[in-house]
DNA sequence: TTCTCTCTAGAGAGCAGACTCTAGAGAGCG
DNA sequence: CGCTCTCTAGAGTCTGCTCTCTAGAGAGAA
């Protein structure tokens, strides 16, 4: 049989560039065949409905930057703060499509409709997350004082905000914001 | 005749509230029809299409969030954006409908599609704004010797991040919040 | 080679939304 | 009271999208 003769990441991939270019939205299954050059048939003989390709997108997206971060929550608190902050934004430099996905956020890809296994496979993962993240700000709690909202905001919220401005301007994402968002977090993670 | 039997405000209520629920792409002209109660001919009747509805929605947000800012850039500038970020938190904890508005961002609006006097009408303000923004970033520099993307990091896009976290979770915005931002703020352009 | 089973192509049904059009309701004016 | 002109109601058209269905292409097994 003509075994995939197209890739199903081609048709993410595809998916991933119309949503950079509109909203969530504008990911339709009309829009995908265009933009991957691909037929309806294939898109959906891989994905059930719409639902189950923005979970895909979703879960490929925020997959791949988790995977990347979880490395760095090993080590002292501020310092896995501070990586963490870094990271974020270079990671986003160098995948500017899949950090559309992560800026639009999930309640934009429908999750109530996505299929059970998309779910799970989401749950699993974001249960993953909490727990680091939860580890690290009991951490970031006793060493530095603050209070939660302020350490979440700060540390994860800020990251996200350094990048949408560019990626929602249709800039480019400079190197220099590395920098600029550590410095921050560390500014802020210090003052008693 | 009878004069405006339907409140022009109420049909953006309407559409806000669809916002609020959604995307900006769960404003649809069908949709506000029956969140509004009112028939597509007085909905046509006053905007000649969709793009001129959501240029109104952005415009109207926009418009109020501004003027209740402008006051707050008199004064001394660390003192002014301290306060900027406080009152970005609050009005946004008031009017939580219009923060969505501001949330999602003018491309989600889809300005090219708007009608010229819906664009100038928004340029104009924009315009405005930017002059405050320079004036006042202008002043954080020599006061602090910080570089423009931080202090735009810091000022504008960390209120907004703030908020984004509540109201994207669903939750309501804490008046707490209000403190937790112009803490951060300060210390930030405290540090040297 | 032939059979099987996966994958693909693409037509078309069904539906939702944007927008148009026409009839008419009714306040204010004369 | 009747005329006018604004505003409203809602049916209807058209477009585009989701999803279904069927025919068939072709790799691998026998």
């Amino acid at each position: 049989m003509p075994r995939l003769v197209h890739d199903t990441s081609a048709i993410l991939d595809a998916a991933v560039r119309l949503l950079a270019a509109g909203s969530p939205d504008a990911i339709t299954i009309a829009g995908v065949i265009r933009e991957a050059a691909v037929s309806s048939g294939s898109v959906y003989h891989r994905f059930p409905n719409r639902a189950a390709l923005l979970a895909a997108v979703w879960n490929r997206a925020v997959g791949g930057f988790h995977a990347e971060l979880y490395p760095l929550f090993a080590g002292e608190p501020v310092a896995a703060a501070a990586a963490l902050g870094r990271r974020t934004v270079s990671w986003c430099r160098a995948n500017p499509a899949d950090a559309w996905v992560l800026l639009a956020g999930l309640g934009a890809f429908e999750p109530a409709a996505w299929p059970a296994e998309s779910r799970s496979a989401r749950e699993a993962d974001q249960a993953r997350w909490d727990e680091h993240i939860r580890q690290l700000v009991t951490g970031l709690k006793t060493a530095t004082g603050h209070e939660t909202a302020e350490i979440l905001l700060v540390v994860l919220d800020l990251p996200y905000a350094a990048v949408r401005r560019y990626l929602g301007a249709g800039r480019d994402i400079p190197a220099s914001l590395e920098g600029i968002v550590e410095r921050v977090i560390r500014t802020q993670l210090a003052g008693h």
